[in-house]
DNA sequence: AATGTCCGTCTACACCTGTAGACTTGCTTC
DNA sequence: GAAGCAAGTCTACAGGTGTAGACGGACATT
């Protein structure tokens, strides 16, 4: 369920369109990183051992579909990080994000908008 | 900048209370991650060479002090963070939580809280 | 002065990550 | 059927990370 940067620039393209071929993740993977196809080779059968994509043979070739969820990878991930910094807390990284006027007044609009909607439709 | 967690777990006490001798972390971080001495002189040791620790000599043993600052380490796990996940935007983050139920009712308040406040002393 | 302590430094080692070349083998095309 | 292409597999290798033992020398204690 952990995914190292450059397997997590896999499963992105993966997670916005499945299947694909490996020929396709190698050529696009190779114009925004700048990866040789060996690499995505390498990455794919990573992916695929630790159980992050499911491969199924298509005569010569695999294709290939994430077989664990964005929404889970991204659970994990975010809850690890809060723990780390933030003592598994969202609100002191808003803080930390206004203190630091990282957070754009659009943003802060954004939240403030979806935090309404949320206390409206509470549990719907 | 980067900081591995183990390290961290050395910086964070070091940001709660400084300087300490290796002694003290030693034994504190023996109790609560249960490492031996040497694996806390390793850390120690490389913290220094990277930069993100100072050691002052005090006789036979060393002071230690951070050298980074929390809040700069804070934004840029943070960046990073919200880069590999979220399109560099805080809003989709709390989306998540929302819709995965990891949005306590306190922390939605306390956020809107917050927000309320930022939004009355915008440039204080 | 001899000895023990303790601190910091060196060395170690396995596993993970980023990155990629070499090789094998099954299809495709002439 | 021979030759070539390409997909997947093997091997590689440096640097980072987690974890820790061994060692050398400065101080303290007897």
């Amino acid at each position: 369920m952990q995914l190292p940067e450059s397997e997590l620039a896999v499963m992105d393209l993966l997670w916005v369109e499945a299947p694909q071929t490996s020929e396709s993740l190698i050529t696009k993977l190779g114009e925004t990183r700048g990866w040789q196809p060996s690499t995505v080779k390498t990455l794919l059968s990573r992916l695929v051992s630790k159980g992050a994509l499911r491969a199924e043979r298509d005569g010569r070739r695999f294709m290939y579909w994430p077989a664990w969820q964005r929404s889970q990878c991204v659970s994990q991930a975010t809850r690890t990080f809060l723990e780390s910094w933030f003592g598994g807390q969202l609100t002191p990284l808003v803080a930390h994000l206004s203190q630091h006027r990282t957070l754009r007044p659009a943003e802060r609009k954004a939240l403030a908008n979806l935090l309404r909607d949320l206390e409206n439709n509470r549990d719907a």
